[in-house]
DNA sequence: CGTGTCACG
DNA sequence: ACGTACGTGACACGT
Protein backbone atom coordinates (compact mmCIF):
# COMPACT_ATOMS: atom_id res chain seq x y z
CA UNK A 1 0.00 0.00 0.00
CA UNK A 2 1.40 3.32 -0.61
CA UNK A 3 1.60 6.17 1.41
CA UNK A 4 -1.70 8.11 2.18
CA UNK A 5 -2.18 11.34 4.08
CA UNK A 6 -5.58 11.65 6.09
CA UNK A 7 -5.80 15.02 6.85
CA UNK A 8 -9.08 15.69 8.82
CA UNK A 9 -7.46 15.67 12.12
CA UNK A 10 -9.00 17.62 14.54
CA UNK A 11 -6.56 17.39 17.50
CA UNK A 12 -4.64 20.43 18.48
CA UNK A 13 -1.69 18.41 17.79
CA UNK A 14 0.82 21.02 16.70
CA UNK A 15 3.01 20.54 19.67
CA UNK A 16 3.21 16.51 19.70
CA UNK A 17 6.76 16.11 17.38
CA UNK A 18 8.98 18.30 20.08
CA UNK A 19 7.44 15.53 22.78
CA UNK A 20 9.56 12.12 21.52
CA UNK A 21 13.23 12.89 23.15
CA UNK A 22 14.08 9.73 22.45
CA UNK A 23 15.33 6.57 24.79
CA UNK A 24 19.02 5.25 26.27
CA UNK A 25 19.76 1.98 25.33
CA UNK A 26 21.94 -0.63 26.70
CA UNK A 27 23.86 -2.07 24.17
CA UNK A 28 22.76 -6.11 24.25
CA UNK A 29 25.81 -7.11 22.62
CA UNK A 30 25.96 -11.27 21.71
CA UNK A 31 23.17 -11.61 24.12
CA UNK A 32 23.03 -15.71 23.36
CA UNK A 33 19.35 -15.90 24.07
CA UNK A 34 18.33 -13.80 21.01
CA UNK A 35 16.61 -15.94 18.71
CA UNK A 36 17.28 -15.64 14.77
CA UNK A 37 13.75 -14.49 14.21
CA UNK A 38 14.42 -11.55 16.64
CA UNK A 39 17.18 -10.11 14.29
CA UNK A 40 14.65 -6.81 13.63
CA UNK A 41 15.40 -5.72 16.98
CA UNK A 42 19.07 -7.22 18.43
CA UNK A 43 20.95 -6.61 14.82
CA UNK A 44 19.24 -3.68 13.56
CA UNK A 45 18.24 -1.52 17.14
CA UNK A 46 21.86 -0.86 18.18
CA UNK A 47 22.74 0.54 14.44
CA UNK A 48 20.17 3.47 15.25
CA UNK A 49 21.38 4.95 18.07
CA UNK A 50 22.50 8.68 17.20
CA UNK A 51 25.92 9.14 17.86
CA UNK A 52 25.41 12.64 18.99
CA UNK A 53 22.73 11.95 21.66
CA UNK A 54 23.27 7.99 22.48
CA UNK A 55 19.65 7.42 22.21
CA UNK A 56 17.30 5.66 19.64
CA UNK A 57 15.14 8.41 17.86
CA UNK A 58 11.65 6.69 16.45
CA UNK A 59 9.89 9.47 13.70
CA UNK A 60 6.11 9.52 14.73
CA UNK A 61 3.04 9.94 12.07
CA UNK A 62 0.15 12.04 13.09
CA UNK A 63 -1.51 11.60 9.77
CA UNK A 64 -0.99 8.10 8.09
CA UNK A 65 -3.10 6.20 10.15
CA UNK A 66 -6.83 5.47 9.23
CA UNK A 67 -8.34 5.81 12.77
CA UNK A 68 -6.02 8.82 13.98
CA UNK A 69 -3.91 6.14 16.11
CA UNK A 70 -0.08 7.44 15.40
CA UNK A 71 2.60 5.37 13.88
CA UNK A 72 6.19 4.83 14.47
CA UNK A 73 9.19 4.11 12.00
CA UNK A 74 12.90 3.90 12.11
CA UNK A 75 12.81 2.29 13.97
CA UNK A 76 8.98 1.44 15.12
CA UNK A 77 9.20 1.33 18.74
CA UNK A 78 5.10 0.77 19.43
CA UNK A 79 5.82 -2.89 18.32
CA UNK A 80 9.12 -3.92 21.12
CA UNK A 81 8.22 -7.69 22.38
CA UNK A 82 6.81 -8.58 25.55
CA UNK A 83 5.20 -11.07 25.33
CA UNK A 84 7.61 -13.59 25.22
CA UNK A 85 9.80 -14.94 27.71
CA UNK A 86 13.61 -13.87 25.57
CA UNK A 87 11.58 -10.90 23.60
CA UNK A 88 11.27 -9.53 27.16
CA UNK A 89 15.14 -9.14 27.41
CA UNK A 90 15.33 -6.63 24.47
CA UNK A 91 12.77 -4.89 26.43
CA UNK A 92 15.11 -4.64 29.49
CA UNK A 93 17.54 -2.46 27.15
CA UNK A 94 15.32 0.33 27.08
CA UNK A 95 16.79 2.47 30.17
CA UNK A 96 16.70 5.91 31.39
CA UNK A 97 18.71 8.46 30.62
CA UNK A 98 20.73 10.78 32.54
CA UNK A 99 22.07 10.16 35.90
CA UNK A 100 18.72 9.77 38.63
CA UNK A 101 16.42 8.68 36.58
CA UNK A 102 13.31 6.03 36.00
CA UNK A 103 10.91 4.98 33.71
CA UNK A 104 7.33 5.43 34.33
CA UNK A 105 4.67 3.52 32.11
CA UNK A 106 1.04 4.54 32.63
CA UNK A 107 -1.22 2.86 30.66
CA UNK A 108 -4.77 3.50 29.94
CA UNK A 109 -7.32 -0.27 31.33
CA UNK A 110 -9.38 -1.30 28.96
CA UNK A 111 -9.81 2.12 26.96
CA UNK A 112 -11.62 0.15 23.98
CA UNK A 113 -13.98 -1.05 26.08
CA UNK A 114 -14.65 1.65 28.27
CA UNK A 115 -15.56 3.15 24.94
CA UNK A 116 -18.09 0.88 23.57
CA UNK A 117 -19.91 1.54 27.45
CA UNK A 118 -19.52 5.32 26.44
CA UNK A 119 -20.19 5.05 22.87
CA UNK A 120 -23.50 2.83 23.03
CA UNK A 121 -24.68 4.08 26.68
CA UNK A 122 -25.61 0.49 27.34
CA UNK A 123 -26.37 0.36 31.03
CA UNK A 124 -25.15 -3.08 31.68
CA UNK A 125 -21.47 -2.32 30.63
CA UNK A 126 -21.57 0.99 32.05
CA UNK A 127 -22.64 -0.64 35.72
CA UNK A 128 -19.43 -3.16 35.31
CA UNK A 129 -17.24 -0.26 34.58
CA UNK A 130 -18.71 2.12 37.35
CA UNK A 131 -18.46 -0.91 40.04
CA UNK A 132 -14.77 -1.03 38.61
CA UNK A 133 -15.57 -5.20 38.30
CA UNK A 134 -13.51 -7.32 36.38
CA UNK A 135 -14.85 -6.88 33.16
CA UNK A 136 -14.29 -10.14 31.77
CA UNK A 137 -15.50 -11.91 34.84
CA UNK A 138 -18.49 -10.05 34.34
CA UNK A 139 -19.32 -10.25 30.98
CA UNK A 140 -18.65 -14.23 31.70
CA UNK A 141 -21.52 -14.21 34.20
CA UNK A 142 -23.92 -12.75 32.58
CA UNK A 143 -23.75 -14.46 28.94
CA UNK A 144 -23.19 -17.43 30.58
CA UNK A 145 -25.77 -16.86 33.12
CA UNK A 146 -24.22 -17.93 36.32
CA UNK A 147 -23.31 -16.06 39.86
CA UNK A 148 -19.30 -14.40 38.59
CA UNK A 149 -18.26 -16.97 41.67
CA UNK A 150 -19.30 -19.90 39.54
CA UNK A 151 -17.06 -18.70 36.38
CA UNK A 152 -14.29 -20.87 35.54
CA UNK A 153 -11.26 -19.70 33.72
CA UNK A 154 -12.19 -20.73 30.57
CA UNK A 155 -15.75 -19.12 30.35
CA UNK A 156 -13.75 -15.96 31.86
CA UNK A 157 -11.14 -16.65 28.65
CA UNK A 158 -14.19 -16.90 26.19
CA UNK A 159 -15.70 -13.82 27.48
CA UNK A 160 -12.37 -11.73 27.03
CA UNK A 161 -12.03 -13.22 23.39
CA UNK A 162 -15.68 -11.98 22.63
CA UNK A 163 -15.34 -8.88 24.30
CA UNK A 164 -12.04 -8.04 21.75
CA UNK A 165 -14.18 -9.54 19.27
CA UNK A 166 -16.89 -6.94 19.31
CA UNK A 167 -14.49 -4.19 19.47
CA UNK A 168 -13.49 -5.58 15.84
CA UNK A 169 -16.60 -6.29 14.39
CA UNK A 170 -17.40 -10.15 15.68
CA UNK A 171 -18.55 -12.55 13.07
CA UNK A 172 -19.53 -15.87 14.39
CA UNK A 173 -17.07 -17.85 12.60
CA UNK A 174 -14.14 -15.66 13.42
CA UNK A 175 -14.94 -16.36 16.98
CA UNK A 176 -15.39 -19.94 16.56
CA UNK A 177 -11.86 -19.91 14.48
CA UNK A 178 -10.51 -18.43 17.29
CA UNK A 179 -12.24 -20.46 20.56
CA UNK A 180 -12.04 -23.53 18.88
CA UNK A 181 -15.17 -24.25 19.13
CA UNK A 182 -18.10 -24.74 16.69
CA UNK A 183 -19.74 -22.03 14.33
CA UNK A 184 -23.02 -23.00 16.57
CA UNK A 185 -21.58 -22.44 20.07
CA UNK A 186 -20.08 -19.19 18.45
CA UNK A 187 -23.34 -17.79 17.15
CA UNK A 188 -24.36 -18.74 21.16
CA UNK A 189 -21.94 -16.90 22.25
CA UNK A 190 -22.62 -13.85 20.72
CA UNK A 191 -26.35 -14.19 21.33
CA UNK A 192 -25.41 -14.41 24.97
CA UNK A 193 -23.47 -11.49 24.67
CA UNK A 194 -25.82 -9.41 22.48
CA UNK A 195 -28.88 -9.81 25.03
CA UNK A 196 -26.78 -9.12 27.93
CA UNK A 197 -25.81 -6.11 26.61
CA UNK A 198 -28.45 -4.82 23.85
CA UNK A 199 -26.94 -1.56 23.83
CA UNK A 200 -23.46 -2.70 22.21
CA UNK A 201 -25.49 -4.66 19.39
CA UNK A 202 -27.73 -1.49 18.82
CA UNK A 203 -24.00 0.27 18.67
CA UNK A 204 -22.99 -1.91 15.94
CA UNK A 205 -26.31 -1.57 13.55
CA UNK A 206 -26.17 2.21 14.56
CA UNK A 207 -22.67 2.44 12.99
CA UNK A 208 -23.17 0.82 10.40
CA UNK A 209 -26.49 3.04 9.69
CA UNK A 210 -24.64 6.15 9.78
CA UNK A 211 -21.77 4.88 7.64
CA UNK A 212 -24.06 3.80 4.96
CA UNK A 213 -26.30 7.13 5.15
CA UNK A 214 -23.67 9.76 5.96
CA UNK A 215 -20.49 8.24 4.59
CA UNK A 216 -18.45 8.37 7.65
CA UNK A 217 -18.41 7.48 11.03
CA UNK A 218 -16.73 9.96 13.18
CA UNK A 219 -14.31 9.85 16.89
CA UNK A 220 -15.53 11.45 20.48
CA UNK A 221 -13.90 14.00 19.28
CA UNK A 222 -14.98 14.18 15.85
CA UNK A 223 -12.50 12.91 13.57
CA UNK A 224 -14.39 11.19 10.04
CA UNK A 225 -13.44 8.41 8.94
CA UNK A 226 -15.05 7.63 4.98
CA UNK A 227 -15.99 4.52 4.28
CA UNK A 228 -17.23 4.54 0.41
CA UNK A 229 -16.73 0.56 0.33
CA UNK A 230 -19.78 0.44 2.55
CA UNK A 231 -21.76 0.45 -0.62
CA UNK A 232 -19.88 -2.11 -2.13
CA UNK A 233 -21.74 -4.91 -4.31
CA UNK A 234 -18.84 -7.54 -3.29
CA UNK A 235 -19.84 -8.77 0.63
CA UNK A 236 -16.69 -9.43 1.60
CA UNK A 237 -15.52 -5.43 0.20
CA UNK A 238 -18.57 -4.59 2.28
CA UNK A 239 -18.25 -6.68 5.32
CA UNK A 240 -14.67 -4.93 6.25
CA UNK A 241 -16.24 -1.48 5.72
CA UNK A 242 -19.04 -2.86 8.02
CA UNK A 243 -16.37 -3.60 10.79
CA UNK A 244 -14.51 -0.50 9.84
CA UNK A 245 -17.66 1.57 11.01
CA UNK A 246 -17.66 -0.59 14.46
CA UNK A 247 -14.20 -0.07 15.27
CA UNK A 248 -13.26 2.80 14.19
CA UNK A 249 -15.10 5.42 16.73
CA UNK A 250 -13.44 2.91 19.52
CA UNK A 251 -9.94 2.97 18.07
CA UNK A 252 -9.77 6.76 17.48
CA UNK A 253 -11.44 7.88 19.90
CA UNK A 254 -9.03 6.16 22.08
CA UNK A 255 -6.67 7.89 19.84
CA UNK A 256 -8.16 11.39 20.47
CA UNK A 257 -8.37 10.59 24.03
CA UNK A 258 -4.54 9.97 24.56
CA UNK A 259 -3.44 12.86 22.23
CA UNK A 260 -5.59 15.10 24.00
CA UNK A 261 -4.20 14.19 27.47
CA UNK A 262 -0.50 13.94 26.10
CA UNK A 263 -1.04 18.36 25.46
CA UNK A 264 -1.82 18.51 28.45
CA UNK A 265 0.42 16.65 30.35
CA UNK A 266 3.28 19.14 28.25
CA UNK A 267 1.98 21.91 28.98
CA UNK A 268 1.86 21.11 32.58
CA UNK A 269 5.46 19.55 32.81
CA UNK A 270 7.33 21.81 30.70
CA UNK A 271 9.65 24.47 32.26
CA UNK A 272 8.38 22.87 35.65
CA UNK A 273 9.51 19.54 36.06
CA UNK A 274 12.76 17.95 35.30
CA UNK A 275 10.59 14.57 33.40
CA UNK A 276 9.55 14.88 30.46
CA UNK A 277 7.79 12.37 27.79
CA UNK A 278 9.57 10.21 25.65
CA UNK A 279 7.12 7.90 23.83
CA UNK A 280 3.30 6.68 23.11
CA UNK A 281 2.22 3.42 22.16
CA UNK A 282 -1.29 3.70 21.43
CA UNK A 283 -2.39 3.61 25.12
CA UNK A 284 0.21 3.90 26.76
CA UNK A 285 2.73 6.78 27.32
CA UNK A 286 6.29 6.20 28.98
CA UNK A 287 8.31 9.56 30.66
CA UNK A 288 12.04 9.42 31.52
CA UNK A 289 11.23 10.66 35.43
CA UNK A 290 13.69 12.39 37.37
CA UNK A 291 13.68 10.10 41.11
CA UNK A 292 13.43 13.13 43.15
CA UNK A 293 10.01 14.25 40.96
CA UNK A 294 8.24 10.52 40.82
CA UNK A 295 5.98 11.23 43.33
CA UNK A 296 4.43 14.52 41.53
CA UNK A 297 4.84 13.31 38.17
CA UNK A 298 2.60 9.93 39.36
CA UNK A 299 -0.01 12.09 39.92
CA UNK A 300 0.01 14.77 37.62
CA UNK A 301 0.04 11.83 34.73
CA UNK A 302 -2.87 10.12 36.39
CA UNK A 303 -4.42 13.03 36.56
CA UNK A 304 -4.08 14.56 33.44
CA UNK A 305 -5.06 10.38 31.54
CA UNK A 306 -7.83 10.06 33.49
CA UNK A 307 -9.71 13.24 33.67
CA UNK A 308 -8.83 14.28 30.07
CA UNK A 309 -12.16 13.86 29.38
CA UNK A 310 -15.61 12.96 31.11
CA UNK A 311 -17.40 9.66 29.97
CA UNK A 312 -20.13 7.55 31.34
CA UNK A 313 -17.83 5.68 33.21
CA UNK A 314 -14.69 6.26 34.56
CA UNK A 315 -11.38 6.10 32.69
CA UNK A 316 -8.16 4.22 34.95
CA UNK A 317 -4.81 4.13 34.49
CA UNK A 318 -2.52 2.12 35.33
CA UNK A 319 1.21 3.62 36.58
CA UNK A 320 4.41 1.52 37.14
CA UNK A 321 7.78 2.51 37.33
CA UNK A 322 11.49 0.66 36.89
CA UNK A 323 15.07 1.02 35.68
CA UNK A 324 13.99 -0.28 32.72
CA UNK A 325 11.25 -0.44 29.99
CA UNK A 326 10.30 -4.20 31.31
CA UNK A 327 10.23 -3.62 34.93
CA UNK A 328 7.98 0.08 34.42
CA UNK A 329 5.33 -1.89 32.71
C1' DC B 1 7.74 -5.25 -5.57
C1' DG B 2 4.33 -8.44 -3.55
C1' DT B 3 3.58 -12.12 0.01
C1' DG B 4 4.09 -14.30 4.32
C1' DT B 5 5.29 -14.07 9.05
C1' DC B 6 6.71 -11.91 12.88
C1' DA B 7 6.29 -7.96 16.49
C1' DC B 8 3.01 -4.48 19.17
C1' DG B 9 -1.74 -2.10 20.95
C1' DA C 1 -22.69 -18.81 -1.65
C1' DC C 2 -19.24 -15.91 -0.49
C1' DG C 3 -15.07 -15.54 3.38
C1' DT C 4 -14.50 -14.24 7.69
C1' DA C 5 -11.95 -9.85 14.00
C1' DC C 6 -9.43 -3.77 14.13
C1' DG C 7 -4.97 -0.77 13.44
C1' DT C 8 0.12 -0.70 12.28
C1' DG C 9 5.90 -1.66 10.63
C1' DA C 10 10.09 -4.61 9.56
C1' DC C 11 12.32 -8.38 7.60
C1' DA C 12 13.13 -12.67 4.57
C1' DC C 13 12.18 -14.41 0.42
C1' DG C 14 10.60 -15.21 -4.29
C1' DT C 15 9.59 -13.03 -8.50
Amino acid sequence: MKRRQFLQNTIPAAILPSLVDGFSVKVLGDNPIMAALLNTYVDALPKLIDKKSGKIHTSLDQAWVSTGRLSSRNPNLQNIPIRDERGKEIRKAFIPSGGNHILLSADYSQIELRLMAHLSEDENMIDAFAHNADIHLSTAAKIFKLPENEVTPAMRSKAKTANFGIIYGISSFGLSQRLNISRTEAAALIQGYFSSFPGVKLYMENAVRKAKEKGFVETIMGRRRFLPDIHSANAIVRGVAERNAINAPLQGSAADIIKLAMVNLQKKLQDNYKSYLILQVHDELILNVDKDEIENIRNIVRSEMEHVMKLRVPLVVDIGVGNNWLEAH
